[in-house]
DNA sequence: TCTTAGCACTCCCTTTTCCTGAGTGCTAAA
DNA sequence: TTTAGCACTCAGGAAAAGGGAGTGCTAAGA
């Protein structure tokens, strides 16, 4: 059944009230925040309506409605209102994102930060997992027993390891076992590497020590990790100012489950992306997030990988501020890290210190 | 006024049975814990005597006694029994720091978790700020549009960052340009690379293009950064199941302390070490911390670089077995990173991929 | 057929009261 | 110095009472 304009009214109203006070909205209030022209009598009416059809629900005979989560998904489908960034909020993220240096890991945990501050829920991102392969492998001579490998991945990440030998190698068994790596190694992906072909790239170079492994090792180890998706999460804390928390224990489970970056990557399987995707209390597949919601946005991490920023908050969430703030975000990110890597504007000269970030009226 | 013998009996058992039960202690309880062959009434006079000396309080005229922090300290300083690690304790712990790959941003987080998981509280590592000096450069050429700097610090960290131009660089000034850097910038801190240094060595190299300000401008970042101490916090939902943090109000004030490393490394400040130190409620700088306790162990992170690694948690905390712990992770750690940096034995082979780690019997 | 005033009713939440029991401090005797 | 005995205190839980926001229903009006 199709919902009449009024009803859409009504619904709405309950909705924004529920995320306004937190508390079930009554006839009288939906009546004040509608500024409909009809009696509460008739609003009982549609509420009653709107209940039946599954859109709302009362916690006990006699109190407000809530929205039930068709309620929120009729709202957020249809019924919000598209937030406008102001002028000041726009400009905020944008320096924010220009001022944090690079460095992805660093980047996310302060673009998660940001996120945090400006919807006060907790934050989350993910790196997106598209499995890495090795571009590049250079072998840097400190001394006879040290070495550092430097390791350019696809996606432009780059790896470093000090290795400490307990004995000698040499220089040019060095340069020679990067020319190898490069030529063997370049464009295999973890599973590809094989002991055999270890083996034989270390009988090539003539290394009797076991510097190939440990280059292997390190190079095999990376690739793995690097498969596992980064997650990171921010400002759980928040989470305990809001009254759908004031029970510790269900913090705590949710808290709990967010701090496990395994399941912070599950959220990755979440299918069909937009831009930004909402997923309402029992949409989410995690029975820990059953009674909450997440808001994520995509952006482009460049070389074709994708990247997730979103919060994790109640139900009861400012969908339209959020969905819009992260939308912008995701946007700021997709520009930073995205498309043709293609430098940010004023590079080089901007990166020098002193160059006093703030000035730019 | 100098405890008598059974008068410290009797704090330890308050004190220990409050770290059990998170209630307040009676007369009858104390009795049953030390098995005294005295009456009830006895104990009551040293348990009033014990608070007029301010080592114990009662919430409430008909309650039992809690320790005050005079007691705990009292209780850390002399009447608490040095907890050894159980074998599996201590093993458990060996496998997980092998087990970690190295990486020190993840390490570091990696063994917080697992002070978490040891202790139940949430856990904190401070990698120490010893203000870090270039020992090396390297420029490594991939493309005219693009090169990686790598960037060896004191303390044996490695840096790098791939760098994408606007124009076009060659092979010959990237090597000449690192050469340059090796000569000029080792041993700088970063106060002392100024901008006519910098001017100069793009002079020396003959560098039109800013190149040389991309790779200074990188280095003055790195060490900037790098001298923020590293801090990390973990576990701090497990806050949530504690007796003590059921106001979600006092839990949301201690967790979002914890989230800033500001104050973390504040921690940093406490003054004179041994090998782990207690600070007990109000001993606490910070007023955040006032009615918690933090118990710090520090490691030697090589280079002549300290770093902590402690737990928060409230002050009805079990010190002895958490101090074990910490001091147990802490030497683990410093074998790890510390001293000669000296490989940990085995190194070479056991890197390598299905070198199965837990065959170690 | 839709709207509305009126009203009885429901039930949550807060406040109040009462009660129990653990634990105390004091006194007086051993 | 220790101990038995006893009156007293007080937090915390259970039960009772009251208030009030909000409902659904009915019957009359548009």
């Amino acid at each position: 059944m199709e919902l009449t304009g009024r009803q859409k009214k009504i619904l709405r109203a309950v909705v924004e009230g529920y995320i306004d006070a937190a508390e079930p909205i009554g006839s009288h209030t939906v009546l004040a925040r509608t500024g409909l022209t009809c009696s509460s009598a008739t609003i009982r009416n549609e509420l009653a309506a709107l209940t039946r059809e599954g859109y709302l629900e009362q916690p006990h005979t006699s109190a407000g409605r809530v929205p039930t989560a068709k309620g929120y998904r009729l709202y957020v489908n249809e019924l919000m209102m598209e937030r406008e960034l102001s002028h000041s909020e726009t400009e905020e993220i944008n320096r924010k994102l220009q001022s944090t240096p690079a460095g992805t890991d660093k980047l996310m945990a302060d673009v998660g930060k940001m996120a945090t501050e400006l919807t006060s829920y907790p934050a989350l991102t993910i790196s997106a997992a598209a499995s890495a392969t090795v571009k590049r492998v250079d072998l840097i001579y400190l001394d006879p027993n040290s070495f550092i490998i430097v390791l350019l991945l696809t996606g432009d990440t780059v790896k470093n390891k000090l290795v400490h030998l307990p004995f000698s190698s040499t220089q040019t068994l060095l340069t020679r076992l990067s020319a190898l790596f490069n030529a063997n190694f370049t464009g295999l992906s973890e599973e590809r590497i094989t002991p055999e072909l270890i083996a034989s790239t270390e009988r090539a170079a003539g290394d009797t020590m076991g510097v190939t492994s440990v280059v292997a090792g390190f190079l095999i180890e990376t690739l793995m990790t690097s498969k596992g998706a980064g997650a990171n999460v921010s400002g759980e804390a928040n989470l305990l100012k809001l009254p759908e928390f004031q029970d510790p224990d269900k913090a705590h489970r949710l808290i709990n489950y967010l701090s496990d970056s395994r399941n912070l990557s599950a959220l990755t399987a979440a299918p069909d992306f937009g831009d930004v995707k909402v997923l309402i209390g029992p949409e989410n597949a995690a029975l820990e997030l059953r009674d909450s919601s997440v808001v994520l946005a995509s952006y482009d991490a460049g070389d074709g990988m994708r990247g997730l920023i979103g919060v994790v908050g109640p139900t009861r969430m400012d969908y339209s501020a959020v969905a819009a703030k992260l939308a912008y975000i995701a946007g700021g990110l997709s520009r930073l890290l995205g498309a043709g890597s293609s430098p940010p504007a004023g590079f080089g000269k901007l990166m020098i210190k002193g160059g006093d970030s703030d000035a730019q009226k």
